[in-house]
RNA sequence: GCGGCUAUAGUUCAGUGGCAGAACGCCGCUCUGUGGCAGCGGAUGUCGUGGGUUCGAACCCCACUAGCCGCCCCA
């Protein structure tokens, strides 16, 4: 009989492995927890209305990667509706602080999430159905400093921290600002102008873009092409008043923070919601995310809360790719020193099992991390089973029950002593 | 969604038309309370799935599925 096995572009996390997700989340949440970040859960799934709205009916995203399908309700007023699988985080967030209100607290939220997220797209290295993002959003009325270019820095600023912290070398700040609503459409306009006369010389792929996304034209990767791009009109020169200081606050907070960054004209994200400021951190060549080297990206949204329906709010947002964040930490990362318990217990003969696991809840309890082996065992697979799992061994014999006296194999020093059974919880904690 | 490469033991892989293999790992014994070394023995398996060619297919052909790499796009 055929095994099922786990669907295209999904994965099981497994131990060890788990154990750095677990340390990556733990360190985001402990860098987030200094910056003043609270965590918000929304649901997996959501009406697909509200990514049709929020991210953009145009982006690739809505149009051919959502998981989406029609509820089968019972009640009238849920049955047909369409749902889907969330494919981002942030529409969710902006919704939830809509629906209940968070404007009216006239104060800053900062939010942060970590979950998955699905997209229907061909599974690559770095790239799968199911992935995670660990992000993060800043939003409030107007009137909370929300728009404010030191909540942009402070978010930067945030990142370069994550992921020193975590130890990911040779990252890159890229940045630029797309402007606001109305700076983008003027643009927009005028590189689909001038591409007008050129677009015949590009590869199809530039020849679409020019037609229904100009901005994407900028980010080609098409060495053919790079000649006419390069001569393409510059966003700096179409940023309204208002955006190109608001880019200018942003560029001197960072510089007072010394994140190092890069100025990149053609940087452009794909959705749709995203005003100012954008960015996205890099890591180099070699660091195990092959071609899909953005390890994470975001931007000001500041028109999402009014396309959702809401309140004007302006926000600023990132989401890191957790899978993307592993892959360049276990390719980075020399040799990960395995986690190992603090003891094995052998009990000697089988006669010994009860006498051991009670001596594994008081070491349990006393908090150390315990593993039990089995009275059947020879000693020597207990040796064996020991030294891959635990730092150290206690043998636990008739001689060692009579005597109250414990035989204590340390396995880096490999080195044994005897230890009493009192003293034997403190002793292991060494 | 498009193109290329790949799929054999738990793992990494060899085998390119004639008995299904190696290394590591696993289990047992030498060796019933002192292992890791060594020696001996053992199990590894629908050769990704289905079909075709052939006296004979892991090998050649077709389709499918999955993985990897690139494109598109994005985290």
């Amino acid at each position: 009989m055929a095994t099922i096995k786990a669907v295209r572009g999904t994965r099981d996390l497994l131990p060890p492995d788990t154990n750095l997700w677990n340390h990556v989340e733990a360190t985001a949440r402990s860098v987030f927890a200094r910056y003043g970040f609270g965590e918000i859960r929304t649901p997996i799934f959501e009406a697909t209305e509200l990514f049709a709205r929020g991210v953009g009916e145009e982006t690739d995203i809505v149009s051919k990667e959502m998981y989406t399908w029609e509820d089968r309700g019972r009640a009238e007023s849920d049955r047909g509706q369409s749902l889907t699988l969330r494919p981002e985080n942030t529409a969710g967030v902006v919704r939830s602080y809509i629906e209940h209100g968070m404007a009216e607290t006239g104060m800053l939220e900062k939010l942060f999430y970590i979950g998955p997220q699905f997209r229907r797209e061909r599974p690559q290295r770095g790239r799968y159905r199911q992935f995670w993002q660990i992000g993060a959003e800043v939003l409030g009325p107007p009137w909370s400093g929300s728009d404010s270019a030191l909540r942009d820095a402070e978010v930067l600023e945030m990142l370069a921290t994550l992921l020193n912290e975590l130890g990911v070398k040779g990252w890159r700040l890229a940045l630029n600002s797309v402007g606001s609503a109305e700076d983008r459409q003027r643009y927009s306009a005028a590189l689909r102008d001038a591409l007008a006369p050129v677009k015949d010389k590009m590869c199809p792929d530039n020849q679409r873009r020019a037609e229904t996304n100009p901005l994407r034209v900028l980010d080609s990767k098409d060495p053919n092409d790079q000649e006419i791009i390069d001569g393409l009109p510059k966003i700096a020169d179409f940023l309204s008043e208002d955006s190109r200081t608001h880019f200018e606050q942003v560029k001197a907070a960072l510089d007072a923070c010394g994140v190092a960054y890069a100025i990149e004209p053609r940087l452009v994200r794909g959705l749709d919601y995203y005003t100012r400021t954008t960015f996205e951190f890099t890591v180099p060549d070699g660091s195990g995310l092959g071609t899909q080297n953005a390890l994470l990206g975001g931007g000001r949204y500041d028109g999402l809360s009014e396309m959702l329906g809401g309140p004007k709010t302006p926000g600023i947002g990132f989401a890191i790719g957790e899978d993307r964040l592993i892959l360049t930490l276990r390719a980075q990362a020399a040799e990960q020193a395995a986690k190992k318990l603090d003891a094995f217990i052998a009990p000697m003969g089988v006669a010994q099992n009860p006498g051991a696991l009670k001596l594994a809840q008081e070491l349990r309890h006393a908090g150390l991390s315990v593993e039990v082996g089995d009275g059947s065992f020879r000693l020597r697979k207990s040796f064996d089973a020991a030294d891959k799992l635990a730092r150290k061994m206690i043998i636990f014999g008739e001689d060692e029950v009579t005597s109250g006296i414990l035989t204590v194999k340390d396995f880096s020093k490999g080195e044994q002593e005897k230890i009493a059974r009192e003293e034997l919880a403190a002793a292991l904690k060494n």
